[in-house]
DNA sequence: CTGAAAGCGCTAACAT
DNA sequence: ATGTTAGCGCTTTCAG
């Protein structure tokens, strides 16, 4: 391994000197710049980015922690194009990205404790974690991609405007005059389930049309055809009447939905409308294909990252709090309300 | 931040002592590890991994390079499915994972000189690339998720048997009937086409069947419809007599070239059988469901992993070269050859 | 079992 | 414009 030392005798100059060529300071005679560049590629010299982070504070490294469990992580196409946008923005910045799955075990201040990043980025972030908000408390450069408390909370975040997305697609689904909407929200502890019931409500309140609280339910994301199955059996076809449109939590909910409802007899959108969320790859591909609230996904990514560059450079101000547009697709899942 | 100093101080012990405790060496006296231990929670201490890593050598860091656009590998849902088997055996073993994607001015190397990592993951790496070369000739620990040459190389790598999957989906659709059968191979500098030409080859040389060479080509993986359309009018249909079974480069090529098959008038798998590869979910969703031949992807990422493990603790070894096998997975896209 | 001293390779602060 | 001197926070000798 070549030191900056080795590079400083070969060449004839002070190690201070090496130094300031490799970080491009404008302090250095071109000739001497021009020699110790010819030296350094001549010796093949690397500098060892670790003495460097240890002795200016700085890693160059951004982390991403992501609260989902590996496997469920991977049964989604959502998060590949967030990770796309993320590490665009990163990439041009020169940034390298750590990244860690987390689980109940795992600390949220760790990575930075250790210095071994230089801010976070948080995805998929539960409500109301203490360790969570530690980070903002100690005004750990974090950016959340998702809101952390539902009231005012002084942290930064870029997320989907989930409530009027929510409140679009309800509206859409009434127009059609469906009125025995079924809602699938989302985990308890997630804020987007939150959100997205108060979008619903919204619908229903402009019209000054009642809420039906048993259409609306807590439920988990990501689910299998067999969970699916379940839920059917076990509450919604409880219900009198049974409703006649699904909000699904996401689109691959939808999808296995379509197909549960399909091989009970159900025709998709004649006689049950299906919304899907994301409106990922899955939502074109499935037959019939499934409309979607679309996430601006990649530039949620990307903004994310962007806004954590500006927040490392600048030191503290005030939380920067981004609601990026969703948008509705209509596609073949859904129609007007059978009679 | 608190130092390792700072906690000997309070201690009333060297820093040795503190260093023993916190790398759980038994030179430990009971009594002092306890003593030792107690400050540390009470200082709330956590050890400067920057600076561990340049005393000992080590970051505890893998690095996982992957050559593709950013672009690229979002569209499609393997990668996901990769990276849950890379970190799910790198967490394991307490290892963190710096993701960077590559492009043509992105250095192999440089990662591993510059010190930020133990050692290399590469992903999608191209055929005969001299960087590349340089890190297997440097024994630096790397393993590679494909073959980097296809004649003998000393590297490591986990691979699918690409030869005996192109082989065996073949021998299939030879069975039914199917003698004008068209092999989108993949990229040429990868060496998965290559290996996907030969299985092909195998199936018609076992049964004395003449190979038509203009039926086996190389493309691109990942289109989209419009580039689907653009290869079936510039060049599959052309051919005279045309194809009636088509081997795609991978699931979402599959699923759109039956997208613009059906829109041509064509139906699946009744005039035309379809076959994709890897297996990812978008072949269960597709109507119909896409005939597939799938790679383990979870168990290649978990594999290379912990291959990547194992050659880091033990110095060098001959080359690990893991096969792993494909499999069939016989859905609806595919059927007897029409007459 | 414990400790003192010497680095790991670099940058920062202060010279000159 | 260049060099000198201390560290950054830890681990590793090597002594006791």
């Amino acid at each position: 391994m070549v030191t900056l030392k080795q590079v400083a005798e070969a060449a004839g100059v002070s190690m201070k000197t090496v130094s300031r060529v490799i970080n491009n300071s404008p302090d250095v005679a071109p000739k001497t710049r021009h020699h110790v560049e010819h030296v350094i590629a001549e010796l093949n010299y690397q500098p060892n980015q670790l003495a460097r982070s240890l002795a200016s504070g700085k890693t160059n490294v951004v982390g991403l922690l992501v609260h989902h469990s590996v496997e469920e992580m991977f049964k989604y196409p959502f998060f590949n194009e967030l990770l796309g946008g993320i590490t665009a923005c990163l990439n041009q910045a020169k940034l390298d990205l750590l990244l860690r799955f987390m689980d109940k075990n795992s600390s949220y201040v760790e990575l930075y404790d250790q210095q071994r990043v230089d801010g976070l980025i948080l995805a998929n972030a539960p409500l109301h974690n203490a360790d969570l908000q530690k980070l903002v408390e100690r005004q750990i450069p974090c950016v959340f991609l998702s809101r952390i408390a539902l009231e005012n909370n002084p942290s930064h975040w870029v997320d989907s405007d989930f409530v009027s997305g929510a409140e679009s697609i309800t509206d859409y689904l009434l127009e059609l005059g469906h009125c025995h909407i079924a809602l699938m929200a989302g985990s308890e502890h997630l804020a987007l389930s939150h959100l997205r019931i108060q979008g619903y409500r919204q619908a229903f309140a402009k019209r000054d049309y009642p809420v039906t609280e048993s259409l609306i339910r807590h439920s988990r994301l990501f689910m299998e055809t067999a969970q699916v199955r379940h839920m059917l059996t076990d509450y919604w076809f409880q219900l009198s009447p049974r409703p006649t449109a699904f909000i699904a939590s996401d689109d691959l909910v939808a999808v296995n939905l379509i197909r549960e409802l399909t091989q009970l007899g159900y025709r998709i959108p004649e006689d049950v409308s299906v919304v899907g969320w994301d409106n990922t790859m899955l939502a074109s591909i499935a037959t019939p294909q499934v409309t979607s609230v679309g996430q601006q996904t990649y530039k949620k990514g990307f903004t994310a990252a962007s806004t954590l560059l500006e927040i490392m450079s600048n030191a503290t101000q005030s939380p920067v709090q981004i609601k990026l547009d969703m948008e509705l697709i209509v596609r073949d899942s859904t129609g007007p309300a059978p009679d």
